[in-house]
Formats: C-alpha cells, structure tokens, sequence
DNA sequence: CATGAATGAGTCTTCATTCAT
DNA sequence: GATGAATGAAGACTCATTCAT
C-alpha cells in the first residue's frame, strides 16, 4: 500500500500548507510584514519555522504566495457570483454587493494595504507582484465589460476602466480606518459609503 | 550676552529639530515604521544617530512627534484656506479643492496610512494617537458646519460626519496604489476619482 | 530512532549550556557583570551570541543562572563533605577546613562578591536572588547545628547564626583583596587569616 | 578688586569640585563604577557634564581622584585619633573602636571595593592605584607599631602586618553583605563580628 | 568655569535563515 | 516533511566625550 501511505503523506503536507497560509494570513494582518515572526506564524498553525522552510523558500516567498492565493479566491468569489447571474442588471447589483460587503471582511482588505507597500517597498519582486496584481483586476476585455455594464462608449469604458481601478483601494482604506478603536468608522458606516461610492462610479445608465 | 548665545543655540536646536522632522518624513514614507532605520534619517538630516536622540525619546516619539506636527499642518492649511473664503459656496468650492488636490501630495497620504497602521499595532500608544487623530477631524460644532455645508438637518448631519470620516481614508487608499508603478493609477486619474467621490458625499444642496 | 536522535540534540544542547556557563563564570569574574560581554562569553564557550540566547533569556538571567548553579554545586559540596564525616568533631573539621581552603579558590568568592553587588543594584530580581541566597545558608535547622557544634545554648546558638552569615563575606572580601598584584596578601596568609578567623567564631567548646 | 573676585571664583571653584567629589561618591557606590553615569553624578552635584569635564580628564580620573581624596580622609580620620592618645593601651582600644565602628559606614567599605574591582580590572592604571593603596596602609615603621602594639618580636610584627592587610577587607565584605536586604547582618551584628575579629587578630599581650 | 547639543563607538537583543538529525 | 539549536547580520539605544558658545 505505500501508494495510500504517500496519499496520507501528501493529505497531511497539504494539510500544513493550507494552515501555514491561514496563520501567514493572521500575523501579517495584524503585526505587518516587517513585525510578523515566523515563529508565530509557524506557532499559529501548530508547526514549528522548519515547516515554514520545507513549504516557502524565505519570508517574502511564504508573503507574496498568500497575496496570490488570496487574490485568487477572492477574484474566483466575485467571478463566480456575477456568473450565477442571468442578465446585466442582476451582473452590476451582485458586483455592487460583494463590493458593499467587503465592509464586514476584517482581512482582505487590510491584507491587500499591505501587499500594496510592499510592493512599493520591495521593488526587486516587482515582476511576480505585477503578475498577481494584474489578475486582480478583472480583465479588460469588451465582452466581460459588457456583461456588467452593458454597452458602453469608448469614454464610458475609460470611466469605468479608472473606477474599477479606484475601487479596491478606497475599500482598503475606509477599512484601515475603521480598524482604529478611537474612530467612529462602523461597519454599517462604511457599507453606506461604499454604496454611495459605487454609485457615483456607476450610475445606472438608461 | 547670554541671550546671544541662548540665541545661537537655540537657532541650531530647531534647526535640528526641523530637518530630523523632515528627514524623518521622507525616510518613514520610503521604508515604513519598521523599516526605516534611524541612522538613515540622521544622516538625511546631516546629523548622526545620537542627535536623533537628543531630540526624541526614541524612534516612536519620532514617529509620534512627526505625526502631531504634520497633522497640525494639514488641518491648518485646510482652516487657512477656508477662513480665506467669504461665503458659504466658496468655502466648499476650496474645502473640494483642497481634498482634489491631494492628488499630488507624495506624502501625506501615504504618511496617514502609516500612522494608522501603526496605531493598530501599538495600543500602547493609544492615548498620544487619539489626541493627534482628533485634532485631524476638523471639530464638528455646527458653526464650523453651517460654515461649509450651510444649514443642515440633524439626519444630514450625521451624513456629513460620516462622509468626513471617510475622506481621508479613501485618498490615503487611491494614493498608495497611485505609487505602485505597475498600476495605471495617474494622479489625473485619482482628482478625477476624487472629484467624483467628493460630490456624492456633498451634492449641492439647493 | 526518534530517541537517539533526542539523545544527540539534547546532548549537544547539555554540552552547550555548561560550556556557556563555564565560560560566563570566567568572563563575569574577570570583568564583572557590566563589563562582561555577551560576545566573548560566546566565544569563549566556542559558540556565538546567538546560542545565549537560546539558553538563556538574557545576560541577566545567564548570570543568575550562573549564581544558582554554582551556589548549589557549592552547598554540595560543603554538605557532602561533611556527611563524610563521623563525629561532630570531624565535621568541625572539615568544615574548618573547607573554609580555609576558600583561599585558593580563585572564582567562586570574587562571583559571590558580584552577586551581592548585582543583588544591591538590581533590585528587580530581588525575589529570585533571596531564593539562591537562601540556598546557599546552610539550613538553620537544630538538627544539623549539632551535627557541626554539637548541642548549643540558644545564646551560642544566635552568635553561631551570625557567624555562619559572616563567613563568607569575610572570604570574599580577602580574596578580592589578594587579587591586586601589588597587595601583599597571599594565598598562605589569608589561609592562616581564615584559620584565626574560624576558631574566634567557633572555639572548641568543651 | 580684581584679587576678591577671583578669591570669588575660587570659592565656586573648589565648592564645584568638592560637590563633584560628593555626588560621585554616592552614585558610584549606589551604581558601580561602570553603572554610574557623570550626567546624573553632575545632576546630583547642582552641575552638569561639562563641569564634570572643566575639573576632571574624564570618568576615571574623576573616580581615581575621588579614591585619593576618600583614602586619604579615612587615614587621617584613623592617625588623628589615634595621636589624641596618650599611652599604647589608649591607643590600640581607640584603633578598635575606629574599626568596630566602619559598622555604621554605609559608603566607605564598599567605595573600597568598588575601587578594589576597578584596580583589577583596570590594570593600565595600576602605578596610580598603587600609590593610593599604600597610602592607606598605615606605613609598617616599628616606631608606628610600637606606638600601637608595643614591642613586637619580628614573628609577632609579621603577624600584625598580616591582620592589618586584612582588616579593610573583611569589614568591606561584611558590610556589601549588610546591604542586601534579605539578609540578616544587622549593623549590630558587624560590630560584634568585627570586635570579635579583632581581639582575635591583637590579642592583649601581656 | 560651565553648558548641553551632537558625536559615534560599543552592546544588547531580535529574528530570518541554515542544517544536522 | 519537520524540528529547533545555532548562526550572524542588522538595528535600537546608551553614554562617555568633545566643542562651540
């Protein structure tokens, strides 16, 4: 049987991948990638640094493998919603609503601040940071753009291609801020303001 | 001649004083708190550690310290320029100016992003953050509103507050990704976005 | 072999921390607690800074490590000599003996005199000193003073008590002492020294 | 009038320098004399660094200066009473009642020490200690001793060099023990030890 | 003589990383 | 794959010392 005994082997190496990235995740949240310690990390998925060190080459391996494991769940959650759609309408109101609700996600955007200044920060990993960040943002293209807001002219599509742009970011922000104890940012104050962001970006065009 | 030479001194002192806070600046926005090396900000002043430690407890009084200054900078100039104005539409008109513009402010935003994060992370600090994060909302007294917004309702009031809250954080979110170089955030773009953002929050009120 | 593979990590590890406690012990005498480096203790037990750490928390605690270590040995030493021994007037002996024989050990009263002085001025620690203090006073129990004096009135008793305390500050304090090259106090002499002193203290009662 | 302010200016002078000598004199013992900072030694004198650096070449000459000046104090303390005496009797009960009460002195015996560790750890200024060191041994001429002790035979004049050596270090031991609170060498105590000591080291000769 | 801003060598301490097991 | 002792580069911080005033 060593083919089951290589399978355990596999189910428990994946097993302690997938728990190196959900406390990767937790200590970069809440420390930063300067303050985060391998050590806890490792602590927090019950694994010791070595751990760390069979499944990522460095620290900055194990940072920039989470911002592509994430971003992808999180693009697959906002494709696959807008795919259960039927019509464009349906397509724009459930994109509003995943991006409304990203107000009660106390990670994601957080997480993303903080792969942002590491990209700027970290120059040298520019090209693999491009490439993770490029898949973030839905792809351009006329026939997923007219999926969610119809036909659109070229100066509409120029609008629409810098909103989408602007929207990640204004999320990651107004959540930052509302992480601060002293500030009165609420979760329901931040649904609102998303709400009336993303309708100032897209309005409902006749 | 006492005085005299308390003058010098002192000259020399604030100097110091001036050029630590701006080198402290520029080194704090580069590298992060964490990452920013105390021995780099000395010498980007002309001064070496020691005199960094002259004039701060440490780093996070440095960072403190820089944080109050620019705060008191910033809400300043916003109060200047709106203390120019003679009525109510104008005042708003400089108060959107004044937001759009952060456009091309490197610095600031960035800066913000980095105190917040750091009030996060170190509640030890809370106390000393809060005053300075305070002094940054302008005061909601319903002058300074009428000011600005004309007269409001009390459930327009709490709009305002809210939309004020949240100015801030979005343009600390849009400038972070404008730094990123892959990104196709121009600085045209975010007045723009800024712009857009910034009349769905304050629709003139007829 | 999960075991042997143990053995030869917690061997190396056992050899590590006693090497580094040798190696302490010779750099704390030599230079004192401030001025003992934590570099050269490392090098000293061929290692580096690094493995300090991994024993000890900090120089602190590797020199109150170091006290409670060889105080204990010291006890034992004292105490298993004694138990050698068959009559009371034997263990007088050898107790005699053992403290005279402080004159030709050139660590352990110079280290007792650091830890006073550590004790004094660093009273944060005060709790975890007293315990190592406590330890190495040898038990004021009736039961072992007549084993060393034989039966005592509680008047002899009280000044043995004294005694007993003042002991080893008196051998501390000489050989300090004989430790100044241009002093003139030798090994002999604070031998006959320690001789006079101890039968002052404890004259043979009849 | 040129010659009273410069009278003036001596006074300062030498007022400046002995509350120097003071200040010092607490915060080593207090401190160590690697522990001790000049900031808060020309704090505790009403001055500041610079004075410290106007009467001083630096850290240790201030201590060495502060060991020459102290030494000979506690000398002449000692040769005073004794020259008050007028027979050999008077005189030898008067340099025990001297030693007896170093009990009460909480600062000299452990300068003395202090000046002991800096001397062995110190090497390079080992011809200035020296000096110092023997100065304060009372000069072995047989007038001096007979003047104490009577006549001697050579045997018994060895002896009494031995003892007196070895006197100073054994109250400086005994009295860092006395410091540590958790201890139980009360000030009474000492002195009993010390008379004790000393009637052992000068027997009354017949 | 005295001040105190500034220097900078020197240390402790942390932590990513390596490697024998 | 996983452990954790050990490494050693790196950085915050201290403090004796200098020097312009």
């Amino acid at each position: 049987m060593p083919n089951a005994i290589l399978n355990k082997h596999q189910l428990r190496t994946e097993d302690t991948h997938a728990r190196l990235l959900q406390a990767a995740e937790e200590v970069f949240v809440r420390d930063g990638y300067e303050g985060a310690q391998l050590t806890e990390i490792a602590a927090s998925a019950g694994r010791t640094k070595g751990a760390v060190y069979a499944h990522f080459k460095n620290k900055e391996d194990l940072f920039l493998a989470l911002f592509e494991q994430r971003t992808r769940e999180h693009v697959n959650r906002l494709l696959g919603k807008i795919e259960r759609c039927s019509d464009q309408k349906q397509r724009l109101a459930a994109f509003r609503e995943f991006y409304v609700q990203l107000a009660s996600n106390k990670t994601w955007p957080v997480l993303d601040l903080e792969f942002k200044l590491f990209a700027i920060r970290h120059p040298h990993s520019k090209e693999r940071l491009r490439k993770a960040f490029e898949m973030s943002t839905p792809v351009k293209d006329d026939a997923r753009y007219n999926l969610l807001f119809g036909p659109l002219t070229s100066e509409h599509k120029a609008e629409v291609d810098l909103s989408l742009l602007a929207l990640g970011p204004i999320v990651s922000g107004l959540m930052l801020e509302s992480n601060i104890e002293s500030e009165g940012l609420t979760e329901e104050g931040i649904s609102r303001i998303l709400g009336l962001v993303f309708d100032a970006f897209f309005p409902n065009r006749p």
